[in-house]
DNA sequence: ATGAAAGCGCTAACAA
DNA sequence: TTGTTAGCGCTTTCAT
């Protein structure tokens, strides 16, 4: 800065002005700035910066997989939308581990990210720490128990609902559930909506056909292969996210159970292959990248008027899912 | 920090001392100061550690597409070495676009990372800038022209070679490709392979059957198009990438063409979904994660050696990739 | 073994 | 319109 300064022939208080375009500098000046800047291949310091205003302009995110396409579309949508309001997207992949989601969040803040968007691994620690913190925090997907504001997900009961009255409207009563971790709000709130779906219909939910899973590939897989071992398997499927669906089809794929024609499933969690290849699957779709939008704005909206000192509600975001039909759902084999 | 020697009773450099683990503290003390620290929840400032240090610890990585599956694995390989050393991962999504590419490096240029990782989206004025600069930067997966080290890679040619022979030893004659971006290594070294296996059986390129995509899954989409309406359409295709595979897909179940029966399909990139639904794709697969470590290892080698003051020599470290044959490909229909 | 003080690169209040 | 200067929170010599 002080050789920028010296090139131009300026004081660093004008270059600093005409980096933050403050106005007040002349076009001359500014011209002679920019060009020695241009020619010194001169990048202002952030972290000093941001020392002295006391704001980084970096919001931080974390999310649970970070190869799964339902966290990469929703993180489109927020980066979008933070560089529409100059700010820098820090993604941390928490692996589904609650330590190490505490590690990336402690590391967030220490790197004083302005805020968080956080799709939770479990540990509600997060949730105490931070709100009480009056951190500006917005959850996404996954809602931690208790919480009633700074969140966007979609409504997983109606959505799951919907999805098992699909499957029970199709003739099925044999109607299993691979679900996903029952601590976290995705996984309850999933079961829940099936279950109710169930015994609207008078259904009995069988011990066996509910399959606990880990919201993983390989936790899919295993129910999977439980579930149609069994003396008496299931007609229907009901898998709570993408990753455990992917891991349902390789059970059924080893065991060269066809779908729809001996089992149907529907997934939660639309892709980009579900329409492509055989069976086409029957799906839950979220609008990920809304979600991430949405939850940025949300940010937006709390880091700003904290900014001002004022706390703001802002209320659970409850965004809607579509039920996409397709062929790996079919009334029960004969 | 204040508060907390404050609290401990001893004096703001005891506790920085504390919170590096330098020695020369007695136990007694370095009690009392993590007590103090747990107690006010205090997190070190890191940004004003940078400041002062000249060290951020966090590390850089630009990819072109999040979404794209083969770039979230090679971040796990990266984060899950950087993380063993101490570095903090900032992700970056350039979205094939090199004019953002080129903000976000600068980005991070000025948050002062210690070192980028580089999957570029074609700008050679990063390769030429960076490396003119002495910056410690690892290309991945893609490798700029002219660039000779500092990138880990696989051997692609020789692997789009082996792809279309296995499609010749089919008995395929009439092979189309659908090619990424040109500019790119990628894209450019899987034609090559291309047409070296095509002239060693003597085979013609036709101009139809050269189809140019951009690696996006649209461009897939529209080159399937293009190539299955020809009068005279391929019996085999050679994809790209994955993305552009699930256009390819996607075009041939618009047009109810069964795949292997009247087109044979191999594609680059190997994905969860591949072996699990049907067709089961014939892909060539890179070893994703172990790309994104070997980057990572080689970044830290230059990082610390450059804090040593001297340059080290990094040479292009070429990964093998592995043909897994499945169903998508088999002797041209009758 | 512990503390006092300088300074990292920048911004902002104030002076000129 | 432009320049001078204090200080953001930390680390690190250098005294003690």
């Amino acid at each position: 800065m002080h050789d920028v300064a010296r090139l131009a022939g300026v004081s660093i208080a004008t270059v600093s002005s005409v980096i933050n375009g403050k106005s007040g500098v002349s076009p001359k000046l500014t011209a002679q700035v920019n060009q020695a800047m241009a020619t010194l291949d001169y990048h202002p310091d952030l972290v000093a910066r941001s020392l002295k205003v006391g704001r980084t302009n970096v919001i931080g995110m974390v999310v649970p997989d970070v190869t799964n396409q339902f966290y990469t579309e929703a993180m489109r949508g927020v980066e979008d939308e933070a560089r529409a309001h100059g700010y820098l997207l820090i993604l941390g992949n928490s692996n589904e581990d609650p330590d190490h989601e505490q590690h990336l969040l402690s590391m967030l803040f220490s790197q004083r990210v302005d805020g968080v968007l956080l799709a939770s691994s479990g540990s509600t620690a997060a949730y105490d720490r931070l709100t009480r913190r009056r951190f500006p925090i917005v959850f996404l997907d996954r809602v931690p128990h208790g919480c009633t504001e700074r969140a966007v997900t979609v409504d997983n009961i109606s959505a799951a609902y919907n999805a098992t009255k699909h499957l029970v409207s199709l003739g099925h009563q044999r109607i299993a559930i691979i679900a996903g971790k029952l601590p976290l709000s995705t996984g309850s709130d999933r079961v829940e909506g099936y279950r109710k779906a169930m015994q609207e219909a008078n259904l009995p939910i069988l011990e066996d056909f509910f399959q606990r899973g880990d919201f993983s590939l390989e936790s899919g897989h295993q129910c999977g292969l439980n579930l149609m071992k069994l003396p008496v398997p299931p007609t229907a499927i009901f898998s709570s996210n993408n990753k455990m669906t992917l891991g349902l089809m390789r059970s059924l794929a080893e065991l060269s159970i066809p779908c729809p024609e001996q089992v149907s499933v529907i997934s939660f969690d639309d892709f980009e292959w579900a329409a492509n290849f055989s069976p086409r699957l029957t799906t839950v779709a979220q609008p990920t990248y809304e979600i991430g939008r949405q939850a940025m704005q949300m940010l937006l909206r709390i880091i700003h008027s904290a900014n001002e000192g004022l706390v703001v509600n802002e209320n659970i975001l409850v965004l809607p899912a579509e039920l996409h039909l397709r062929d790996s759902t079919a009334p029960p084999g004969l």
